[in-house]
DNA sequence: ACGGATGATTAAAT
DNA sequence: ATTTAATCATCCGT
């Protein structure tokens, strides 16, 4: 691990300055202010043990040193009258008691703590003061994203569910049945997500707390042999939590980043279109070819044809948008969908009136297509059908026999028969159904392109692409 | 795989 | 704010 041998670097940096600071010997007298000879011993005989290696003190001396050892970081309280009875008074002559009779020594913790002390300032003014961190505004960014995200929250279902279910609200998807398994799939992909993120933080959870125990457990038993204080300790575990916190945050980061990509992936409509269903289709057709002079519904008229195709008011707005310029810039091409609507309004308008008319209803086939938009305006096409139609295709009572609403998918030559047939009455459906609204209604719908018909299209059908590159 | 169809998005115009 | 025109990105039949 990369960062666990930088930190002991780091420690090793702290160790090398206690060296530095035991040479201070003014600035200990000076704040000691004790009987300088006493000093002048005792700071021997630390310069005499700095003198060893580290390994020959720690081989010599800690396995008989068990009870008093330098600080007491375990319990400050002991540190003060440690030294009194175990010593003995007598001077340590013997090298392999120094250490231990100086541990015992009365000044010791006084010692110890001047010590710490100095250490301190030194490592403050080396630091500097940026020792307080305040909590990261970019990690509580990070966290707050997660937590809305769902990834970091509750473990199943609701956080994931909610944010899933609100950025289907926002992108403005249909809330119905092929919005459900779509976003099946991108909970599991988040699921997934969730999954890698939990066992990496719990991964980097119990490698910091482990490392943070070493550490500590290392300045510890290191405090026996140079001067950290409690609160040393506790500033380097911080910095360790520092550096892990960092990592997490790295971690959070690339979760984050991740999310956003799955979300765009999944969740934008515009990546993930859906074409609508057919019945939807079919309504705004309807609608459209039905007010063919004007195909500019209110917002009124906007949200009931969204409510009846299950889509929003803005799909609805799209949709006429696409329709009126596609419409315009190929008329030819939708000619026979023209011609389609207009006997399928047609055919409804007969059946609604036949069903108005006659008692008995021969409940219309076509589910949601009788007009519960105002057919006030149901006009135009729908006329110009009826005109082409009414020969064959109804039967004495004026009911409608014709079977190509039904099935959606009109034989062609019953197309071709119809589109012939209204061709017929062109100059009736062209300037006498279709010019006087165009006029009075519309200024800018169709100003000059198309002059006269529904059903001759004025250019060559298959040439011209609505779209123009792709 | 390809090309047309189609819903959504965008900038500009109104 | 809505519409147009162009464009994008995907869907879907072949």
């Amino acid at each position: 691990m990369d960062d666990q041998t930088r930190m002991l670097a780091g420690l090793a940096g702290l160790g090398g300055l206690s060296q530095g600071d035991v040479g201070d010997q003014d600035s200990v007298r000076k704040q000691l202010g004790q009987p300088q000879q006493d000093i002048g011993d005792i700071l021997q005989q630390i310069m005499a043990i700095t003198d060893e290696s580290l390994d020959e003190a720690q081989a010599r001396c800690w396995p008989e040193e068990s009870p008093a050892h330098w600080g007491g970081s375990d319990d400050p309280a002991e540190g003060g009258e440690a030294g009194g009875g175990t010593a003995g008074g007598g001077l340590p002559l013997n090298f392999q008691h120094r250490k231990h009779a100086l541990n015992c020594h009365r000044m010791k913790p006084a010692l110890f703590s001047v010590l710490c002390e100095i250490k301190e300032k030194t490592v403050l003014s080396i630091r500097g003061v940026q020792d307080e961190d305040p909590p990261d505004p970019q990690i509580m960014r990070l966290d707050n994203m997660l937590l809305a995200e769902g990834v970091s929250g509750p473990e199943k279902g609701g956080g994931s569910a909610a944010a899933a279910a609100a950025a289907a609200a926002a992108a403005g998807g249909s809330p119905g049945s092929d919005g459900g398994i779509e976003h099946s799939d991108y909970r599991a992909k988040l699921a997934q997500i969730r999954q890698i993120y939990h066992s990496e933080l719990e991964k980097y959870e119990q490698a910091c707390s482990e490392f943070t125990n070493h550490v500590m457990n290392l300045l510890r038993e290191q405090s026996r042999t140079r001067p950290i204080s409690p609160k040393e300790i506790e500033r380097m575990v911080a910095i360790i939590h520092r550096k892990f916190s960092s990592i997490q945050m790295q971690l959070k980061q690339s979760t984050c980043e991740a999310v956003m990509i799955l979300r765009s992936r999944f969740l934008d409509a515009r990546r993930k279109r859906r074409n609508f269903n057919k019945q939807a289709t079919e309504v705004l057709n309807e609608y459209f070819y039905s007010h063919l002079s004007n195909p500019y519904p209110s917002e009124e008229a906007k949200e009931e044809l969204a409510k009846k195709c299950a889509i929003t008011v803005s799909q609805v707005s799209n949709w006429f948008g696409n329709k009126r310029i596609r419409y315009k810039k190929n008329i030819g091409k939708f000619q026979e969908e023209a011609n389609l609507y207009a006997v399928k309004t047609a055919v409804d308008a007969a059946s609604v009136s036949a069903q108005a008319s006659q008692a008995n209803s021969p409940a219309t086939p076509n589910s949601g297509s009788s007009g519960s938009y105002s057919l006030s305006h149901a006009g135009d096409a729908a006329a110009a059908a009826y005109l082409g139609l009414h020969p064959s295709n109804l039967n004495g009572a004026g009911e409608a026999v014709l079977n190509i609403a039904p099935s959606l998918q009109p034989q062609v030559d019953t197309l071709h028969r119809v589109t012939r047939l209204t061709a017929g009455y062109e100059e009736l459906t062209a300037s006498s159904l279709y010019a006087p609204h165009r006029l009075d209604t519309s200024n800018s719908w169709q100003d000059n392109t198309h002059p006269s018909c529904v059903t001759s299209p004025p250019g060559p059908p298959g040439s011209v692409h609505s779209d123009t590159s792709n």
